[in-house]
DNA sequence: CGTATCCGATACATTTCCGTATCGAGAGAA
DNA sequence: TTCTCTCGATACGGAAATGTATCGGATACG
């Protein structure tokens, strides 16, 4: 058993370790993927044999769940904190600014996602782990737009806030998958601002050419 | 070398062995992810022994990467029939239908494209052949929101219609991702429809409300 | 129908990875 | 500091997958 029951002795020693495998994995799984990694090889990243490895987890699977979601609590943690930091008015291209640079600017973290994703997608479990993440992005962007209604008007066609999160939702995804491809993340950013324009504001409100 | 330069015979049963190797592994592949899957594996469901895997291929990567350019050529044939298929007049939500039918009903095709993704994510030879791939795709609907100009406005967010056919990609890419870990077909067409309504008309051409 | 050639099955050697059992060193408590 | 218990390194057995080499039967072709 690797999450133990016991509360016995906490030891500090075990808590770096357990750091320590997890961010190794983190770079192995990022340059690699989830699949072509075997257990020796993030213990070898990490520095541990693969003993320390078994006394902290059961399997590569646990660790990799265990990573997602640490990572994945960040992640949502600084969305927040992006979206809530100015004030009542919703500056769109400012805030969509900020969100990005959280979601789009470490592709190690993308390319980790989309492994999970791949993961998650043929286990209902994991699927329903990463549903719930997804869910908690979308309340948060739900939300602030919620928090500025009546400054912007949201197209019908979306329905309610939570539908205009989803579609948030949705753009941000279909950017992630081009960014993975073309590595181009000034690109991406634009266009996911001309996306989240193109469906939060009523009709045109143009700004900016072609690039 | 599996592809062979030599010219010599091309013996039927060759073509029928390797055609069936392809479609075993397609199956496999959807089953359990490119990752975990083992050359043994994929022939024992397509009944042959390892000496037909090692005479036909050089890797699994090879198989998989042949499988893929398969599918997707097919993908992208169906897609374009889709397109041209009603007349001068881009009736969008039919299109969209029909279209969707052939990219978002065979969950299995999805699973596999997303393996590939991640694949070629870390392998720029990889992501250079699927990025051309989906260009093609991009050019045919591109193509067909041009013929339909004049009867349709595109928002001027997105600029000229090889833009809004990159939109329409990322829609397609966003409502996949959902769609991959909630399995809702149903839920994944309807929003692929409101998407592209909201991206595609100049405002609002409301339809439906909110399901 | 005969035959040269091709194809895929079988057997084998090798590598890689896994999981466990054991034990010494190191951390924490008194 | 000393003692106790935990943690992680090492060693071992075994399973699984890989790649190659060889061989008998199938296949195309005259």
């Amino acid at each position: 058993m690797a999450v133990k029951e016991t509360a016995g002795r906490v030891t500090r020693r075990r808590v770096r370790t357990r750091a320590n495998l997890l961010g190794a994995a983190f770079a192995v799984f990022a340059a690699k993927g989830f699949g072509r990694v075997s257990i020796e090889e993030v213990c070898e990243a990490a520095g541990y044999s693969r003993g320390a490895f078994y006394s902290n987890f059961d399997s590569l699977d646990e660790l990799f769940f265990a990573l997602y979601r640490e990572r994945a609590d960040l992640i949502a943690e600084q969305v927040s904190v992006a979206l809530a930091l100015d004030g009542p008015d919703l500056d769109v291209p400012a805030a969509v600014d900020r969100v990005t640079e959280v979601l789009l600017l470490d592709r190690e973290w993308l390319l980790v996602k989309t492994d999970f994703l791949v993961h998650a997608a043929r286990d209902p479990v994991v699927a329903r782990a990463l549903l719930e993440h997804r869910s908690r992005l979308r309340r948060a962007i739900a939300d602030r737009l919620a928090r500025a209604r009546g400054h912007t008007t949201l197209p019908a066609v979306l329905g309610d806030t939570d539908g205009a999160a989803h579609a948030v939702v949705a753009a941000y995804d279909g950017v992630t998958t081009q960014l993975l491809l073309d590595r181009d993340v000034e690109h991406a950013r634009a266009w996911l601002g001309r996306l989240l324009t193109a469906l939060l504001t009523e009709s045109s409100a143009v700004s900016g050419g072609t690039p």
